[in-house]
RNA sequence: GGACCAUUAGCUCAGCUGGAUAGAGCGCUGCCCUCCGAAGGCAGAGGCCAGAGGUUCGAAUCCUCUAUGGUCCGCCA
């Protein structure tokens, strides 16, 4: 995965902190400072408030208590020896101890150096050093179209991934496709009444059957396929045969859908592949050697009235011994798997094939089933291997500010082909990604595609676009902007205080992918590109008040080609950002 | 009865895993287009971070209760 030091080569704040690292092993080198300090809780950070300087450090908070020293003391002794530095020109003793420093202005002119040379891969970071992690996500039922909900899961997923593997992972994108159960009887049996209907006869949908329309033409395939074969025949004749072609139906819909989202799945692992084979018994061996597996009775659930409750004896997977509130039944009274055997099993294989990380993306829906699937992993990976499970809440539809309700009954029922369709699979995948996955989302069809500040999907396109304006027209000019070029202008010039703020927005990409990617949350890509956009729009529009920040200064190639540097750099994270999130950059605004 | 998630400006939401005077958009008030796209920008007002305890140099952030809202709770996936 490359070279260790890339990541810290382009995070000023990662080189900042381990300037102050290095000085303070001198102070205690020099008998300054006593030794056996942790540093680890040490950051370099930009503080919140611009007027505290580029820069703050919590060293001397951090260590007064373990070295007995007073902190604006060590503070102060810090400062001296940081101002030492040729990148540092001021270090102040600020607050409780907290040390601000101010960086000289070439350090974050060389920022945009550093962006113009690595393109798209600055901020591309080795947090991963290459370990396999897993993201399994949308895991819809192969029976029938997705829905708007699951393209919540399909995006944050898709994001997730990209954004994992830009810092430094090892990224495996699955599918788990769940054709073992009851629910693939039903949509066969559902395909054969189209079947049925195909060949000329009446038939009526009951309760317990999928009636969409999307099955019409699955019934027609399969009476191409059978002809009149399984006509007047018992289920047993047919079942099995129509429910492998219904759900390879269903599964080249819903590729198909995915594509149009633009989601890449690298592995479509099927559940029906665990049964028959052995490898959910050999899964439930593994924790029965564990001692993880037992005959029991389960309390009955309180609160609720137990109406139909009886105490009957299960095969129990003991999952409070990794931290669940209950057991959990792996077997049914009836013999058969419940639908938590085989994703022990699925997960199992996960760890088998050597992931060092999990990562699960289930809907806000599937709660509670979050405990039980991390025992299940810690118990089959001996705490090895992490699970991290994220969950997508609900995404509420509106048309014109009025919600929007789905109903299959009405024909309402809103798929992800339809808001694909509607507004495009760009929009689509930022606005899902403008809210924590945690938290509810709301979608309106018509403000999505409004063309204003509310709308950062437009807000953040639309700085990229007045990049390749400027670039557009530089090059009608004459002046020559490619990135080489602009890598070597004399980016001295930039020394306005705007130019230098958004020089500052760009220092932080990489320290951003970091944060973002270990708390696995792709959402805070969104918000920083709106942020960066913004930064960019106020220096585009005091140009306007003040014809010195103008990106093209009229005969005077040199400085117009430093203050490009600066426009070209901001749409490349641009680019980078919105290539994290699946989306495409656009050239120019229509 | 229990579990999980939420609760931050009038509204919709961020808050960088414990840092300084808590931010953004909308709405509100006042400004800025003979000018690389004003589809924008600048400034101002607006807060007991649901409430109460605790942990420590320091809490919106971590712990414990409480209140409200959402999701879920054996043989459905």
């Amino acid at each position: 995965m490359g070279h260790p030091t890339r990541n810290a080569a382009m995070n000023l704040f990662a080189q900042i902190r381990s300037l102050i690292l290095t000085t303070l092993e001198g102070m205690v080198a020099d008998g300054v400072l006593p030794e056996g300090l942790n540093v680890d809780p040490i950051t370099a950070e930009p503080p919140r408030d611009a007027a505290h300087g580029d820069m703050a450090t919590n060293a001397a908070m951090v260590l007064a208590k373990p070295a007995g020293m007073k902190p604006r003391d060590i503070a102060q002794a810090l400062a001296e020896r940081l101002s030492m530095d040729a990148r540092v020109t001021s270090a102040e003793v600020a607050g409780p101890g907290f040390l601000n420093l101010r960086l000289a202005p070439s350090v974050w002119q060389g920022i945009a150096a550093g962006v113009l040379k690595e393109g798209v891969d600055f901020g591309r970071a080795d947090l991963g050093t290459g370990q396999k992690v897993n993201v399994e996500y949308v895991s819809a039922n192969p029976t029938g179209p997705l829905h708007v909900g699951h393209t919540r899961g399909a995006v944050f997923g898709d994001a997730l991934a990209s954004l994992l593997d830009f810092a430094g992972f090892d990224v495996t994108r699955e599918y788990y496709i769940n054709d073992g159960g009851a629910q693939v009887d039903v949509l066969a049996r559902s395909v054969y009444l189209r079947y049925l209907e195909a060949h000329g006869q009446e038939v009526a949908f009951e309760d317990g059957t999928y009636p969409g329309d999307y099955l019409i033409a699955v019934g027609q395939a399969l009476k191409e396929k059978v002809g009149a074969d399984y006509l007047d025949q018992d289920e047993g004749v047919w079942l099995a045969n129509v429910r492998d072609f219904s759900t390879d139906a269903m599964m080249e819909l819903i590729k198909a859908d995915l594509a149009a989202l633009g989601v890449e799945i690298d592995v479509f692992y099927s559940e029906k592949s665990l049964y028959g084979t052995g490898r959910i018994e050999a899964a439930l061996e593994d924790l029965k050697n564990k001692g993880l597996i037992y005959e029991g009775v389960l309390e009955p659930p309180k609160g609720k009235k137990p109406e139909d409750w009886e105490p009957r004896e299960q095969t129990l997977f003991k999952s409070t011994a990794h931290g669940d509130d209950v057991d959990r039944p792996v077997m049914k009274s009836d013999g058969g798997w419940t639908y938590f055997a085989p994703d022990i099993a699925y997960h199992y294989d996960k760890v088998q094939r050597g992931f060092d990380a999990l990562i699960d993306v289930f809907g806000a829906d599937h709660g509670g089933y979050v405990k039980r699937m991390k025992a299940a992993v810690s118990a089959l990976s001996d705490g090895q291997v992490s699970l991290d499970i994220k969950l997508t809440q609900l995404v509420k539809l509106f048309k014109n500010g009025e919600p929007f309700k789905m109903s299959k009954r009405a024909g309402t029922f809103v798929t992800l082909r339809d808001v694909v369709d509607q507004v495009g699979a760009d929009v689509t995948r930022f606005v899902m990604l403008t809210r924590k996955n945690d938290a509810m989302l709301d979608f309106d069809f018509d403000k999505v595609l409004e063309q204003s500040r509310e709308n950062p999907v437009f807000y953040v396109q639309y700085a990229h676009a007045r990049v390749a304006s400027v670039l557009r027209k530089a090059t009608e000019a004459g002046i020559a902007v490619d990135d080489a070029t602009l890598g070597a202008a004399d980016l001295s010039k930039l020394d306005h205080e705007a130019e230098l703020a958004l020089l500052r927005k760009l220092a932080e990409w990489p320290r951003l992918v970091e944060t973002a990617a270990r708390s696995n949350e792709p959402h805070r890509v969104a918000f920083y590109l709106y942020e960066l956009a913004g930064e960019f729009h106020g220096l585009w529009n005091r140009g306007n008040e003040d014809g010195s920040l103008r990106f093209i200064q009229e005969d005077d190639a040199a400085t117009s080609q430093a203050k490009i540097a600066l426009a070209r750099a901001t749409a490349i994270v641009i680019a980078a950002g919105l290539g994290i999130l699946g989306v495409t950059p656009a050239q120019e605004m229509r």
